[in-house]
DNA sequence: CATGGACAAAGTGTATACAAAAATGATGAG
DNA sequence: CTCATCATTTTTGTATACACTTTGTCCATG
């Protein structure tokens, strides 16, 4: 027995990028037997992971019908959008014309992180641009808003994941490189402005373009309704 | 064996209630047979609902020695008490002059519950007087943020529990008395001012006499500095 | 008398066993 | 051919066993 806690740390992470980087899709279920045999850990670990992974609503349990990763409805997508929409302005709004040097290094860093991906056509480009905005609210130095924002941004990346079409994360890059200029200018309405913005447009590329484009997202966008039909 | 999922929920409720009615102090430790012999429950079940209450971070795991009680420092205490402020003004905001009728009936019984628990110097007014603050989020409609207001104003609780001097309740009723007033005549400026004043009064009462109250609260606000420097 | 280390007691971390529930698939009636 | 019913299989929910860590005590030793 290696007794060590880091395991459960350890599946936790590998799943929660799995989902955030769409591997496992919304829906899919996550049987314990086979994650433990995957992780090489009995149901006991895996089961602490799969908690902590509900703690952030990124999957749910049904009762006696295990996890599955969560699809938010449409509703609980625009809820936690305008949501975030907030306390991102909480935070860009402690952060503008507070930015240290190493800071915004980081913050470029990041971004040029976020293109690369992006150019590769990698999937990592979601975790990446999630992280640029976790990035900035660790940059506040408050706990409980880094928090939050970890819970937003991995919960966005499932409902974009739901909803958007397959190139919804276009011209993004350079929104972020526009935001974090401001942020260093200390130009407030501006940052509150651009960040308005942006997080609009990520959710007009993705949800809005969904239900026009018949081909792949609308199937996807009416199947919680089929569900619910069916159970009532 | 009951097949019922429903008992970890019940462990979860009875120990947060004991939590917030400051019954658990902080610091205390939850040993898991112990409280799975008082619930009738095994170890496996007692944990499920300890991982609960760690996740809102009413209670914390040290590694192979167990869960105890949360002691936020008092760093943590401004932190959270800066963003429920902010948090709050968000709710208001999204509540000033939209406000049904019943939903204001429904506040302003919450209202007489604190006001009866107040006067019979029930412990139970912590815990009515938590409940308006999510009540208020609850009306917003939005799970989120309802749900932020319950992990905020239980970890509230923790910390009025540990720096709050006994008497700390003195006048809170009128204050939300006040608020559901404004909040009905739709004056956001005044709605905004008196939240921000109703949280700073709070915390003043609470934390600051703390500071210059001897006899109690100096000593629990210096322990967790004297554990700070003992484990480094 | 103080200090340090061995030992015992208590309690956690994990694996595993077993019963109940749900998913699956086969069988038969209409 | 379709649908319902029932047995089988899979998987969860819970209890329990065991190993390891921590912690407190007591005794030996400087």
């Amino acid at each position: 027995m290696k007794q060590r806690g880091g395991r459960v740390e350890a599946i936790y992470a590998g799943l929660r990028l799995a989902i955030l980087e769409q591997v496992l899709e919304p829906g899919t279920k996550l049987p314990e037997d086979t994650i433990g045999e995957q992780f090489g850990a009995s149901r006991t670990v895996v089961r602490r992971a799969l908690e902590l992974l509900a703690s952030e609503e990124l999957i749910e349990f049904r009762l006696n019908r295990g996890a599955a990763v969560c699809k938010p409805t449409l509703e609980e997508a625009r809820d936690l959008f305008s949501v975030r929409q907030e306390i991102e302005q909480l935070v860009v709004r402690r952060l503008c014309g507070r930015l240290t040097r190493a800071q915004l290094k980081r913050l470029h860093a990041q971004i040029d992180l976020e293109d690369a991906a992006h150019k590769n056509g990698h999937n990592a480009y979601i975790r990446h641009a999630a992280e640029f905005h976790l990035a900035l609210a660790e940059m506040t130095g408050s706990q409980l808003l880094a928090r939050y924002m970890r819970q937003l941004v991995g919960r966005s990346a499932l409902v974009l994941g739901l909803y958007g079409r397959p190139r919804w994360t276009d011209c993004s890059v350079q929104e972020h490189r526009d935001l974090v200029a401001s942020l260093a200018d200390g130009n407030i309405a501006l940052v509150e402005k651009l960040m308005h913005h942006h997080l609009e447009a990520v959710l007009t590329r993705a949800i809005e373009t969904a239900g026009k484009d018949k081909t792949g997202g609308l199937r996807d966008l009416l199947a919680p309704y089929a569900e619910a039909a069916k159970a009532t």
